[in-house]
DNA sequence: GGAATGATAGTCT
DNA sequence: GACTATCATTCCG
C-alpha cells in the first residue's frame, strides 16, 4: 500500500460484469480494522474475478428475482455483496451495471500486499502459510480480510471512509489476462466468465485459459 | 499432483 | 426439505 492508489470512480462499475471482471484485475483491495493498537490495514491485489449477470444468468444469485438477500445487488454499482454458502464461508462480489440491473463480479482470489500476519492471524494459521492458502479462494480470502455478511454487506466500497475499499496503483494486467470458464456452479457452466492474471501463484483453481 | 469426502447453515420452494 | 458461486483432509498414485 502506497500513497499513490486512489479510489476508484463509480463509472468503473457501470459497464457489464464481464468487462468490469477484467478490468478488477490488478486492482487493491483494501480492509480497514481496529485492533488495540489502532487501525490497521490489510491489502490483497485481486487476481481472480468472475462475472455473473443479472436475471440473464442461470448461474447468477439474482436470477431467481430480486430477494432479500439479493437486494443489494439491484442498488447502485460499488458496493459489497457478501453471502453465506455451504454454512460456513463468505464470498465477496461487487456489485456494477446501473441501478435497477443486477450484475455483479465476485472476488475469488488475491496477492497479498500488506498485513500478511494479520490476515493469517484471522484464518486461525501460522504466519508462514504460504500466499496460496492464504488468500487464494472466495472463501479463504473473506476469512484473511474479516469479511463477513453481518458486517460489510452492502459496504460502498468507494468511500474514504469505507471499512472496505477498491484502490488502484498504477498495475497494469491487461496483457496477461487469461479467460476460463467459471468454478463451482452448475448452470451455464460453459461460458467463459472467469477471469485471472496469468502466471500468478496465487490464482485458485486452473491456470490454463482459453483465450 | 489429483480425486473423493464430509462439515455446516442460510435461503428459497 | 433440497440446494448451494467452498475448504481442509485423506487417500491414491
Amino acid at each position: 500500500m502506497n500513497e499513490k492508489s486512489r479510489l476508484l470512480p463509480r463509472e468503473f462499475f457501470l459497464p457489464p460484469p464481464d468487462i468490469v471482471a477484467r478490468e478488477l484485475l490488478g486492482k487493491l483491495l483494501v480492509r480497514v480494522i481496529e485492533t488495540e493498537a489502532g487501525s490497521e490495514r490489510l491489502v490483497g491485489r485481486i487476481v481472480e474475478t468472475e462475472a455473473y449477470f443479472g436475471v440473464d444468468d442461470p448461474a447468477a444469485h439474482s436470477f431467481a428475482g430480486r430477494t432479500a438477500r439479493t437486494e443489494v445487488l439491484w442498488r447502485p454499482p460499488g458496493h459489497a455483496y457478501v453471502y453465506f454458502i455451504y454454512g460456513m464461508h463468505s464470498c465477496l462480489n461487487v456489485s456494477c451495471e446501473p441501478e435497477g440491473t443486477a450484475g455483479c463480479v465476485l472476488i475469488r482470489a488475491l496477492a497479498p500486499v500488506q498485513g500478511r500476519a494479520r490476515m493469517a492471524a484471522l484464518r486461525g494459521l501460522a504466519p508462514d502459510i504460504p500466499d496460496v492458502r492464504l488468500t487464494s479462494g472466495p472463501g479463504r480470502l473473506c476469512g484473511a480480510l474479516a469479511i463477513t455478511r453481518a458486517g460489510l454487506n452492502g459496504a460502498d466500497l468507494l468511500s474514504e471512509q469505507s471499512e472496505l475499499q477498491i484502490r488502484e496503483d498504477g498495475w497494469q494486467a491487461e496483457a496477461q489476462c487469461g479467460v476460463s470458464p467459471r468454478i463451482g456452479i452448475t448452470k451455464a457452466a460453459d461460458r467463459p466468465l472467469r477471469f485471472f492474471v496469468a502466471g500468478e501463484r496465487c490464482v485458485s483453481g486452473p491456470r490454463k485459459f482459453t483465450a
